[in-house]
RNA sequence: GCCCGGGUGGCGAAAUGGUAGACGCAUGGGACUUAAAAUCCCCUGGCCGAAAGGCCGUGCCGGUUCGAGUCCGGCCCCGGGCACCA
């Protein structure tokens, strides 16, 4: 049933096709579909108190677009939404107000559910998850078991990024130039214990699998300079001082190793302390303390001055037996490699620079194509002044030199990775608690006996002398829900809100059903229950987004975080469409855990995001990004009231290319917002009934042009949603209506067939239009108009004649004209003539239907 | 510094190596109207020209080609990412 308005009243049709839609279940994946399925996603939001922005429609119309096409085509689509709903934002207005984190993540849902239903997506409501949900959280929490019991998951006290303000720790990629990506808060180093997940030991297959997905190159590239692989070999030095055993280095660069002048040990380095001479002992102590209040911002942006000491120590150099002075300087890292290196000052850069202002020696060992480049020399060569392979190019003395090395048992061939491995705790209340209980030894010997769900090698960590073992929860004690608590401030000594509330914390545990009693209470009777104390980090935001897009193929389970059925007929998306800032975060952890659930049997495919898609973002109108502070923010609540949510879709489409940045514009709005006034007048009289021009008789015919046009166009928005073009299927559906408009009367069955066209894109309009002008049922369960080949041949073309190579006129031809008869109508063209004239032809070019190039001379 | 994108009218943009500027916006002119809005029609890359027409033109310089926005080489500018990773 289509409303009433005589004018187009969107603020009236959209509402009301919204409610048709809900009532009729249009948007539902089927259950036991026999048609093919179609699994397209948007990444889901971060439920935030400000409200959607208008980059979230951008990407979600274009996915929308799909979804309803995709539909028309005949599969069964998937197109689910939900709340990334756990992270800081929601824990500091907790921290501000008091109020509970839950509540306000609930608001700020509800509000984003108006937002997007007025949108009038056609997401599959019924799938909506929520991360902070503990029936979605109950899996997340599972899946940390498996990464557990398959010793992916251990503890470590390490430096991390702490930010006092936010007070809780961040990863190395949620800080941005020394401040929290969050808040923009300064952070500083400290040494805390943190859960850590190995996903370096799945480095080497995350970087080859890239090769399977269709991905923007650009993201491609970047997980793989994250990943950073780099091939080369490690080599053992002989300390002077043979009772602290070997010096361990990487290099990329075995073949200069006749180069190495020197040794660079990171500050932090364990054999600092131990080989540093009495008299160095006072210098390197300071140069330590001082590396060690430096930021890694100081340690890095500050680069170009070199800082080190001298260690008072000498290393042998394995290849020759020479003595060489090992030096402490920042600009070696402890987290790469081995946090030592050998310097090659003549061939590396860094190493250059610090043996200038250290004055070390710098002898050239590789010589390259002209004789006398300027050192440092980075580039290819042949090896010099390295006694028994000279001449040898790099790659050769590389292998050979590695050779040597590993035969007398001092070096080996080796890769490194820049990745490191993920740290995944927070100091926080509003994440997945850990279902982790700290215990002793001795218990953790029993719970050996009763479990089998152990890692092969216990997780502890040890304070104060006490070692404590990490005990799992069983998997039937989950979810491991939030205590409520009194305060959301975390301790200012970095522990989380969590660790304050006794009762929930220490507690008497039942080792095989992972049911707890409160310490406080007395020991339940029976050998499994032994004192435990809970562990009080919380997991990253990015836990519950590594998983959630299987979770969309069978959500409501209890049993499973999807079943098998689901998961093997769902699969993963085929579309995945989201912001390029995910581009290694989100995009690689996720990948991560689903190639331990692939190993792990329970997911069928070893990539969950087959095919990803970034959309461009939209800047204000004065070309600047959009930000409260400048006050170019657009709301998709304002636009929705004034042009209606149609308008809005179709102009975020018809902006330019869906990956491109691009400015919004007030006025081009405009410019769509007349098209679909356009697409009403054609359809509707004033009154509101059919426009005459639309020929009721199922008799009448179109014109051949006119018929040609709409099957053009038919062709054009398909292909063009394929690819994801949506600004030249707009454009297309533009031309047709302006000829719609100039034809003196049109068929019902083309106006009809076009509105499908328009239909993913304006679904509102179209949807209205349709039932008014007699469509039969719901435009969405339509099938997808099919253009007709033979409507498309042309039998007259446009053939452009130049002359050395230079327009000079064209002529409409039959196709498949003769190229003889085509080179008389030039010459005979009134236009071409003068340009030929006195001049002989040389050469013709003839492309049938296109073009003819004659050269003259 | 390194790795990706991208530079086309007044603006957003379009163009399997084959008429550069489709489509839309804006500007100007006209029709309708008492008037306005809305709508419709026409013009609109630059220069020369009364016109017909000509010349130039896709960041810059060169090259390949009958023909280059598109391919190749070298630069310049803008945006994004990485950045002492040995």
């Amino acid at each position: 049933m289509s409303t009433q308005c005589k004018e187009y009243n969107f603020l009236e049709i959209e509402p009301h096709w919204q409610s048709f839609w809900e009532e009729n279940l249009t948007a539902q994946a089927e259950q036991n579909s026999s048609k093919p399925k179609y699994y397209v996603l948007d990444m889901f939001p971060y439920p935030s108190g400000a409200g959607l922005h208008i980059g979230h429609p951008e990407g979600y119309t274009a996915t929308d677009i799909i979804a309803r096409y995709k539909r028309a085509r005949g599969f069964n689509v998937l197109h689910p939404i939900g709340w990334d709903a756990f992270g800081l934002p929601a824990e500091q207005h907790a921290v501000k107000t008091g109020t509970h984190p839950a509540s306000n993540t609930r608001n700020n849902i509800v509000n984003f559910k108006r937002q997007i239903k007025a949108l009038g997506f056609s997401y599959d409501w019924a799938r909506e998850i929520d991360t902070t949900d503990p029936k979605y959280f109950r899996w997340t929490q599972w899946i940390f078991l498996q990464l557990f019991a398959r010793g992916l998951a251990y503890v470590d006290e390490r430096p991390v990024w702490w930010c006092p303000e936010l007070r809780t720790v961040l990863a190395n990629e949620e800080v941005v130039d020394g401040k929290s990506e969050v808040g923009g808060f300064p952070v500083e180093r400290r040494n805390l214990r943190q859960w850590v997940l190995r996903i370096t030991a799945y480095a080497e297959r995350l970087l080859a699998d890239l090769k399977d997905v269709d991905w923007p190159e650009s993201t491609k590239r970047m997980q793989e300079a994250w990943i950073g692989r780099s091939e080369g070999a490690e080599i053992l030095f002989e300390l002077e001082n043979k009772a602290l055993g070997p010096l361990k280095i990487f290099t990329t660069r075995p073949d200069t190793l006749f180069g190495c002048t020197y040794m660079v040990l990171a500050p932090e380095h364990p054999l600092v302390d131990l080989l540093t001479t009495a008299e160095q002992k006072n210098a390197v102590a300071v140069y330590r303390q001082k590396a060690a209040g430096k930021s890694d911002l100081e340690r890095t942006d500050l680069a170009k001055d070199k800082s080190g000491v001298f260690s008072g120590a000498y290393a042998i150099n394995p290849i020759n037996a020479q003595r060489v002075p090992i030096w402490i300087a920042d600009y070696v890292l402890m987290g790469y490699g081995t946090g030592a290196i050998m310097a090659v000052p003549a061939h590396d850069e860094r190493d250059f620079e610090f043996a200038q202002q250290f004055s070390l020696p710098i002898p050239r060992v590789i010589a390259g194509p002209d004789a006398d480049e300027k050192l440092p020399y980075t580039g290819d060569g042949i090896l010099v002044n390295s006694p028994g392979y000279d001449g040898l190019t790099w790659p050769e003395a590389k292998k050979k030199i590695t050779t040597y090395l590993a035969a007398r048992g001092v070096g080996k061939a080796t890769v490194n990775y820049k990745l490191r491995d993920w740290l995944f705790s927070r100091q926080r209340y509003w994440g997945e608690p850990f279902p982790i209980a700290w215990i002793s030894e001795t218990d953790y010997r029993k719970a050996e006996l009763l479990r089998k769900d152990l890692p092969a090698r216990p997780v502890t960590f040890s304070e104060g002398g006490v070692t404590l073992f990490a005990l799992p929860l069983p998997a039937q004690a989950l979810p491991l829900e939030l205590p409520s608590v009194q305060s959301y401030l975390p301790s200012a000594n970095g522990e989380s809100p969590l660790a304050n509330e006794t009762p929930w914390l220490e507690i008497w545990l039942n080792v095989t059903t992972g049911a707890a009693v409160s310490a406080t209470e007395p020991c339940p009777a029976g050998d499994a229950w032994i004192r435990a104390r809970r562990e009080t980090n919380t997991m990253p935001q990015w836990a519950g987004s590594c998983w959630y897009y299987l979770r969309f193929t069978d959500p409501a389970n209890a049993d499973a975080f999807a079943s098998p059925e689901a998961l093997n007929y769902w699969g993963v998306p085929d579309l995945y469409v989201g912001g390029a800032e995910h581009a290694v975060l989100h995009l690689l952890y996720a990948r991560f855990w689903h190639k331990v659930l692939f190993d792990l049997g329970v997911v069928p495919q070893a990539e969950p995001f087959t095919k990803l898609f970034h959309q461009g973002i939209i800047l204000g109108e004065d070309g600047e990004k959009m930000s409260k502070s400048r006050g170019n923010v657009v709301s998709p609540d304002t636009i929705i009231a004034s042009h209606g949510t149609d308008t809005l879709r179709l102009y975020l489409m018809f902006l330019g290319p869906l990956e491109a940045m691009k400015p919004w514009s007030m006025q081009q709005i405009e410019g769509v917002h007349r098209f679909l006034h356009k697409i009403w007048r054609e359809c509707l009289n004033a009154e509101g009934s059919v426009n005459p021009k639309i020929a009721t008789d199922p008799a009448f015919a179109d014109s051949p042009e006119f018929t040609k046009l709409l099957h053009e166009t038919i062709k054009k928005v398909g292909d063009d949603i394929e690819a994801m073009r949506f600004n030249t299927a707009i454009s297309s559906m533009m031309i047709f209506s302006n000829a719609l408009q100039k034809a003196p009367q049109v068929s019902r069955a083309a106006v009809l067939t076009f509105l499908q066209l328009l239909a993913p894109f304006a679904p509102h309009l179209a949807e209205e239009l349709w039932a008014r002008l007699g469509g039969s049922g719901s435009i969405q369960r339509a099938p997808w108009p099919v253009y007709d080949p033979t409507r498309l041949v042309t039998t007259d073309v446009k053939l452009v004649f130049q002359v050395n190579g230079k327009h000079r006129g064209d002529q409409l031809v039959p196709v498949g004209l003769a190229q003889d008869t085509a080179v008389a109508l030039a010459q005979a063209n009134a236009k071409v003539a003068p340009h030929l004239e006195g001049k002989s032809i040389v050469r013709i070019i003839y492309v049938p239907g296109k073009i003819l190039n004659l050269v003259v001379a």
